[in-house]
DNA sequence: GTTTAAATATGACTGCGGTCATGTAAGGTT
DNA sequence: AACCTTACATGACCGCAGTCATATTTAAAC
């Protein structure tokens, strides 16, 4: 690796090392990146070299975390247990690794959805979040089917993509709610609504 | 009415009317505080005492297209027909009346999310989208199960909550999305699986 | 009609995110 | 080692959202 190579890297990790103080400390909205290129001991101008706007911080956050929670998954996935739980718990380990920081996951998630905005992702590109959650929902899902514990003829897709949305409603709710409900509780009840049907 | 009240809607009246004209044409983004007080013909600050941020414009907007929302669907629900079908008809025609100004309609969304954070309501206070929806469905739904339409013993919030989410998500994909598939099918294939169930 | 009080209007000003022309240093070339 | 090229660093500068002290207009009080 070069000197060029190594000082980027540094100086990307002294930023973002820098800002997640700040921000813990006095919210991001409160934090300047004057303030951050001066803690971080380089020039203003610099810091739109590693990062394209202020926001794009928070998306890099969003990255890192997610590296970490999907790591995590991918080794406790393997069990050998009913796909109904296997989705309850994948989706309230998501959920609950939400608990810390309830604020800046807040700016996290909104920060995305703005990001999904400007760029124009072509099908299959996004491997975030969203459509990362649904295609692990898609395997569960495909092999229920196969073990019998998902009604044959099922759309799959269809399937996925429902339960995805449950999950995102009642993590945004839960995070915009001010009372302190638990929210494994609700994504449970969800799943078991959908897996039994509202219809008579 | 006094003069003073006249002068203050015709004002807010000016500046809605100045802004939504500049922000079709050239774009929310694109549009400054300062050309719409100019082509208002007010003062720059005038217009903070109208609306706290330039975002809160937005806000307004999507009350001013509730309302007429909101009112159309109330004359439209009397219908007698199966409950599945009056939940299909309301949530596509909630979707499809999006489906003039996507940029503007985005924009106004996540206007709503970020507003949801900054102020503390109370429960039952929001009487606007997501929880007004929740109280039709929920009516809806509570009939449903005395025509026996919909599944006894069920949890008629969850339910109500579930089908909710089914609708945002569908809503943002298709929002967020390039491709110009129909909401319609999305929707009602989606509302078709929560009511039959995904459980064999 | 005059005075007083309250509401509203206003634009110079501030603070911050983001740009850009210019400077500096790394690494390749001879 | 002297020179060149390319990548990265930098801070003065710009544009725009939002503020605030002051001015103006309306309404009330007498």
């Amino acid at each position: 690796m070069s000197l060029r190579e190594k000082k980027k890297i540094e100086t990307k990790n002294k930023i973002f090392e820098v800002s997640g103080r700040l921000f813990k400390e006095k919210g991001f909205e409160n934090t300047t990146i004057d303030e951050i290129t001066k803690e971080a001991e380089i020039g203003k101008g610099t810091f739109f070299n590693y990062f394209p706007t202020k926001e794009a911080l928070l998306l890099y956050f969003a990255e890192k975390k997610d590296e970490l929670t999907y790591s995590l998954i991918e080794s406790e996935t393997a069990k050998s247990i009913h796909t109904k739980d296997k989705i309850k718990n994948l989706l309230v380990f998501l959920a609950e690794s939400y608990e810390r920081d309830k604020e800046l996951t807040k700016l996290m998630i909104f920060e995305y959805i703005k990001y999904k905005r400007g760029t124009g992702l072509k099908f299959g590109e996004d491997q975030s979040r969203r459509n990362r959650l649904s295609r692990i929902l898609h395997d569960f899902l495909g092999n229920g089917v196969k073990k019998g514990e998902v009604r044959e003829g099922i759309d799959v897709k269809t399937a996925a993509e429902t339960l995805t949305a449950v999950y995102f409603q009642s993590v945004m709710v839960w995070l915009w709610s001010e009372s302190d409900y638990s929210i494994s509780e609700d994504i449970s009840g969800k799943i078991d609504l959908v897996f039994e049907g509202i219809g008579s």
